[in-house]
DNA sequence: GTCGCCTGTGGAAGCGCTTCCGGAACCCGG
DNA sequence: CCGGGTTCCGGAAGCGCTTCCACAGGCGAC
């Protein structure tokens, strides 16, 4: 029954270790009803053997893989990467293993959902940071399997996410605070995602704003497509505004770094001239010296993997969902209002 | 024999279309040896009773598994997403799984390979700009499958990867071109990574300013580890130095945009008092203005993929390497050497 | 009108594991 | 010294598929 040569299987192990292949299963997955000195003879052959089990063949007989599906778009943006490598760290500690599937424009999408190609294949379906419309969702309730949610707010499954909304008030009001009244803003939508219900990093300037008795200037705010580019042009515009704005709240670092390059090249100084906060703080942000609001990424991973290992051992419960606080990172690109100055 | 309500089996099709389980398996793979009439007649029942295939019970009875690993450092860089954005696109095309391995960090690393947890599991590995030691090769091969590099050259393996020496070049020509004599440079080693033999980016430079009769001044070139921090360090430092260079060359864009933060800093304009040059081209590099050798990441994970599909249609053929052309995109941060400062 | 032969099809043996079930050996108290 | 309960262990039946092999017809060729 032994193999080419190739791996040994678990019937080598038994054989060699002179015991059944019931037994044998049983010392290797430490299951009741061994006694100790089988056990050890059977593992001591394990290792002289280097036998690892076949997931596929387990699965088959168990009916769980321990495989979680991972769907992600944008992987070449930082926040995706991180949260991937959050969640990728708690799960193969657990061993887990990760089926990764990047859904990226609106064509992968429909594939994805069309073939479903999770099917059958995972026990559990993490999605980063992707609201899932309702046809989307009855689709993933076919593969019958636990859902949850990372890097955003989902009314359909369990979640971990950062609080948005603070986020954006931490952002804005250190703006306010430091005497700033005249405010744009840079937010930015995915063309290739469906439009979430409402931007809660928007809701936060305008309430803010409300609160200070400051009137929105509609001209101040500039709603984008994701992109560095996009900010640019957004604070080209935002610059020729009468009176000019003082500061910027950008909705993510990427943005800030388009609207930096943008004051850069008209001059205008940061923070003299003008101030620029964001949210993320990713490593851009620290070597651009850009003030942001530091969300833990990693960590909403971390907690992502954990609550989706709580499902696989208990099944049918619903985890609870998890709202992490996020943190005000002041540096070199926010400074106290100067004196507006004048448009030549 | 069918399961309580769940996913029908194939021998409910095979049931339901009143065929055996043996002809329903071939008319389900296109197999030879079923009459068109047949075929149709179970494809229908396909069809109508949402039959998927169990992969874990195929790959038992076939051998083989369809599923590749990605074993990447960085996920959240931009070049290691990107590079995984292609992979994924291309492979799931051809209905193969991933299964990801992200290894960070050297505790990351050991894990990895004591534990070597894709064993067993995938018909392949395709590790992205991952320099394996000795040691760890032996360990790969394990594994018994095919490995195949991305994003980096490796002489075990077949790899796909860019002519880094001559991205390098491109770069420094670029500079050369312009009038410029006094180049500094960025260079960065991964603390993580085991160093490679050695570092055609680097050589790049030695050569090019050799070739114009430039003699090289230590001072001008840093080493540091990746990022954006570092290379603000670094840059304050080549501004120090007398005369200050007229250009910097970067190794990365990340590196750049650290170097342009430092320079904004100093009130070193870019590029009349000083150019910058990197390689990567990435949307960075875009949103920065910043002039960079363009490397085309997502493409080399395409035919990283396709390498790796070819490994598995044809078992024991080894795929050629590959190595993708560059090109100079010229933007805002570069131009001919004007009057050096004075240091004050 | 036979004898191959080719095309379709079904039976059945696995693939490598888990787990139910029954039995052997051993312990205890009575 | 014996009955009943543990404790360990082996046999064997799957899990859901692929594939080898045998076999039944249908065909043309002789």
């Amino acid at each position: 029954m032994r193999n080419e040569a190739g791996t040994p299987s678990l019937a080598d192990v038994a054989r060699v270790a002179g015991v059944s292949l019931a037994t044998a299963s049983r010392a290797v997955n430490n299951a009741y009803g061994v006694s100790e000195a089988t056990r050890q003879k059977v593992l001591a052959v394990v290792e002289k053997l280097d036998f690892v089990a076949s997931p596929d063949a387990e699965r088959l007989a168990r009916g769980s893989s321990r495989r979680v599906a991972l769907v992600v778009p944008h992987l070449g943006r930082w926040f995706f990467g991180e949260m991937v490598a959050g969640i990728e760290r708690e799960l193969s500690a657990a061993g887990v293993d990760i089926l990764l599937y990047h859904v990226d424009d609106p064509e992968d999408r429909r594939e994805f959902f069309s073939r479903l190609p999770a099917r059958r294949k995972v026990d559990a379906v993490i999605a980063i940071a992707f609201p899932v419309d309702e046809e989307e969702r009855q689709r993933l309730e076919l593969m019958g399997v636990a859902i949850t949610a990372a890097g955003g707010r989902s009314t359909d499954y369990p979640y971990v996410s950062i609080d948005d909304y603070a986020a954006g008030r931490q952002a804005v009001d250190h703006l306010l605070a430091l005497g700033h009244t005249r405010i744009g803003m840079l937010a930015s939508f995915e063309r290739t995602l469906p439009a979430p219900r409402e931007n809660l990093r928007s809701r936060a300037y305008y309430d803010a704003l409300a609160e200070h008795g400051i009137a929105v200037d509609p001209s101040l705010v500039h709603d984008m497509e994701w992109g560095g580019h996009n900010a640019a042009l957004a604070t080209a515009q935002l610059l020729a505004s009468d009176p000019r704005p003082t500061a910027i709240y950008a909705h993510s670092d990427e943005l800030a770094l388009g609207a930096m390059h943008a004051l850069a090249l008209a001059g205008v100084r940061v923070p003299e001239d003008l101030s620029v906060v964001a949210i993320d703080d990713s490593p851009l942000a620290d070597s651009l010296g850009l003030t942001s609001v530091r969300q833990p990424v990693r960590e909403q991973g971390t907690i992502a993997a954990r609550m989706v290992l709580d499902a696989l051992s208990q099944p049918g419960s619903t985890a609870a969902s998890v709202m992490l606080p996020t943190q005000l990172v002041v540096r070199e690109s926010t400074g106290p209002v100067g004196t507006p100055p004048a448009v030549p």
